[in-house]
DNA sequence: TTAAATAAGTGCATATTGCATCTATCTTTA
DNA sequence: TAAAGATAGATGCAATATGCACTTATTTAA
């Protein structure tokens, strides 16, 4: 893998919008027009073209998925993206993440809940005013 | 120009991070430092102390929490934080969000596997090299 | 009196995002 | 046939967000 000379930091690209990526790409391949379609259909639409674009390229950069261009059909070329196999391990790890979250959030809500039991509403300590 | 009244967008800040607080603070109150001691506990760490103030400010901002000065403890003033009904309804909010995206994850997952079943393992289309 | 812990924050460089716009290819329609 | 619209990918710029190091301040421990 060339690795390219992007020295300091390759950041991943935004999490929520990666992992649905990756999810559909997940032993298929396609362009991303196409998956900015599938990805309002599935109600999951709100950000814009150039960010989808741009975060695609990063997660190239990053190593998740790979291209190449297509000009086998009419219309303009289309930059097919596969997921590699560091993107399949992210995409499992991510989802392993995301019950992780999920449960430490329980988690936390149930001890707050324990916590208030003798039903103690008042915020700890003397408190004095806000200020700005 | 300053910008000052924020009136147009002020953002919410990073997802998770935001989460986790929340949750942190349903039915209870507490201050910054003490946060962030009980995300590493959780093994939530990773992030430095400046991105966690400033992720409380904003929140704070955005109307999820608000605070109030603590002088009567012995030690540097705490600035306490206590979840608003807003930062109560975003929380519900998020663990339904996160329901959906692993929701949506998995349909994305097994709509390729159905997809691949005859064994096509080939991208689609005649597709051309790469370019940078 | 010095160091360390607690508590909250700032400054600056870099990264990421939102919004508008651009290029280009092909199809539809007036 | 000219104009408009859909498809496809991308960029420029300003506004935000983040990482990292550093600062301020109060109190306790060495």
């Amino acid at each position: 893998m060339p690795k390219d000379k992007e020295s300091p930091t390759t950041k991943m690209p935004s999490e929520m919008l990666t992992a649905h990526l990756l999810a559909l790409l997940k032993n298929w391949s396609g362009y991303g027009y196409e998956l900015s379609k599938k990805l309002e259909e599935a109600g999951y639409g709100g950000f814009n073209s150039g960010t989808l674009y741009r975060t695609l390229r990063q997660m190239e950069k990053t190593g998740l998925i790979s291209s190449l261009w297509d000009t086998s059909s009419d219309g303009p070329a289309r930059r097919i993206y596969s997921l590699t196999k560091t993107g399949s391990l992210f995409l499992n790890n991510w989802i392993t993440l995301l019950d992780m979250h999920k449960a430490t959030l329980n988690s936390f809500i149930k001890i707050a809940e324990k916590a208030t039991e003798p039903s103690d509403n008042s915020p700890n300590g003397k408190a004095k005013d806000v200020e700005s």
